[in-house]
DNA sequence: ATTTTATGAACCATAAAAAGGCCATATAAT
DNA sequence: ATTATATGGCCTTTTTATGGTTCATAAAAT
């Protein structure tokens, strides 16, 4: 049961979220749509993309992502994207990668 | 009243998402982390983190966002990002623009 | 081998988010 | 100026995502 949990965002998080809200709401307006009708088009509702744009934390992804993606945002764009390199790394590897993991000792491994 | 909405993700949100997870998933690994140590972390449940990882779409933003800067990730990195770059450019025009968008005319401006 | 720990997947109760409506204000068009 | 449309809050109801639990399997340590 959720028990009542008072989440806390880092600045970072904070910050990003803001910063893509922005920029949706920038590239709606350069695209002439209404908040009505990008909101439609995103299947939800005019509130949630109002809060999407002022970067509330608790929208859920896929409808950022929808919204993002509707207006032209790429997150994960082509090649160039510093996300897709990472990306390709990654997807090579994970063929590889074992299911668990596991430290050596009890000591906490703590480095970074 | 939420009307028993179906919501469809694009392909491109579906990708998103997944490969964002799978990026997190390598870089926990990396750093030795258990998924119930990151979860804590990032004040989460092992539960919500696994739907992360598998890329749920319906995850809150904050928490995927919370966990990615955990370990590590930049959603926005630095100046070479191309999410930033396009950022500084809203940034700068924000404060101009208006806070509403009109058409010219009710004839529906379907240009992308 | 055994033991310990990590993961994956399901379930459930409930706190929280979303939709939809409404109204006031703001902006644009006339 | 007036009119029309867009936005921003707030509120209530309904829906859903979340945390917690459990269990089975998987992997690592011993």
């Amino acid at each position: 049961m959720p028990k009542s949990i008072a989440r806390t965002y880092s600045q970072y998080s904070r910050e990003a979220a803001a910063l893509l809200g922005a920029l949706i709401r920038e590239a709606r307006n350069e695209r002439k749509l209404t908040a009505q009708e990008l909101a439609d088009r995103a299947g939800i509702s005019r509130g949630m993309l109002q809060r999407i744009e002022k970067g509330n934390l608790k929208c859920e992804i896929g409808a950022v992502f929808e919204v993002a993606t509707i207006v032209g945002i790429k997150l994960f764009d082509a090649d160039g994207s510093d996300l897709v390199k990472q990306l390709r790394h990654t997807k090579e590897k994970l063929a590889l990668m074992p299911k668990s993991v596991r430290r050596k000792s009890k000591k906490v491994n703590d480095d970074f």
